[in-house]
DNA sequence: CCATCATCCTGCCGGC
DNA sequence: TGCCGGCAGGATGATG
């Protein structure tokens, strides 16, 4: 499922492809894909555009088109967003293609969780999926201590925290749970009852945790591919997620599973505490 | 404020 | 072999 790392490699690849394009015609073979935010036919927004440049924030991915018009995407769980030189068919979960002058774009989606909307580029930080957003666990305004902020007075779990897009942007659930395990803290554990040696090792291991993402392609757990096509490489690194019952890859213990936040949780009973 | 649950959706997997 | 129930989950909205 694309998380922030994932999202930021298919902007990356596709963004060397795509740039200077001009959108030629515009296919929706599923409508509901796609959120028309202004009720305006998409074709007449959307036609005769130039990519202009890609972006990204938490999990959402930005096209920019020329003048001043904006594609969001969220991916949810098994969105695709592949470009194909030159010609290429559609595909039994194929919803919507992007005619370019030399190639297309295919938004597809097995599961159909995915949207695509279109907005004013000035309106963008009014979407209040976007405005809602905490920050970017890059940007240098992130400091451990807004981290520790952001966390205090949370009643909720740890987990449910970091899933939790308004405390950090971009953490789905295989980089909760890889985070949690670099910094050797149990998923349900209070936030209220981190000490600050732990916030600490949280915020290094989130952003290592997803740095080591980006950096290994992203995650194909399953159905990830970037923009080319190709699949991540970070599903081989996992610690925990998706390895529930096998060994940890530092102590050896089982490691354990719950539900926690509603989410599948995988933790190692030893390593973390 | 927080937790839980239903909703959306389809492929896959284990059990029988 | 084939059917069926359960599971996977991001965001949102309803409910407790």
């Amino acid at each position: 499922m694309p998380e922030l790392p994932e999202v930021e490699n298919i902007r990356l690849s596709l963004a060397k492809n795509i740039i200077g394009q001009e959108i030629k015609e515009f296919k929706l073979f599923w409508p509901d894909v796609f959120v028309n935010a202004t009720d305006l036919d998409p074709n007449d927004l959307l036609i005769g555009k130039k990519v202009e440049s890609l972006g990204r924030r938490g999990k959402y991915l930005f096209i920019h088109l020329a003048g001043s018009v904006t594609l969001i995407l969220h991916f949810r769980m098994t969105g695709k967003l592949i470009y194909y030189q030159g010609e290429h068919e559609p595909e039994k979960h194929t919803h919507a293609v992007f005619y370019l002058e030399n190639g297309q774009i295919h938004h597809s989606d097995m599961r159909k969780f995915g949207r695509i909307q279109l907005v004013e580029t000035a309106l963008l930080g009014k979407v209040p999926a976007i405005a809602k957003l905490g920050p970017e666990p890059f940007d240098e305004r992130f400091s451990i201590e807004v981290f520790g902020q952001r966390l205090s007075g949370k009643k909720s779990t740890i987990k449910s925290a970091l899933l939790d897009q308004e405390t950090v942007a971009g953490i789905g659930n295989i980089y909760a749970d890889e985070a949690l395990f670099m910094a050797g803290i149990r998923p349900e554990r209070r936030t209220a009852s981190l000490k600050i040696s732990e916030v600490i090792l949280l915020y290094d291991a989130i952003q290592g945790a997803l740095k080591a993402g980006i950096e290994a392609g992203g995650t194909s757990f399953r159905d990830y591919r970037d923009g080319d096509g190709n699949k991540g490489l970070f599903q081989e690194n996992l610690y925990v997620y998706g390895r529930a019952g096998q060994n940890c890859k530092v102590c050896g213990s089982v490691l354990g599973k719950t539900k926690t936040a509603g989410r599948t949780t995988v933790f190692c009973p030893v390593c973390q505490i």
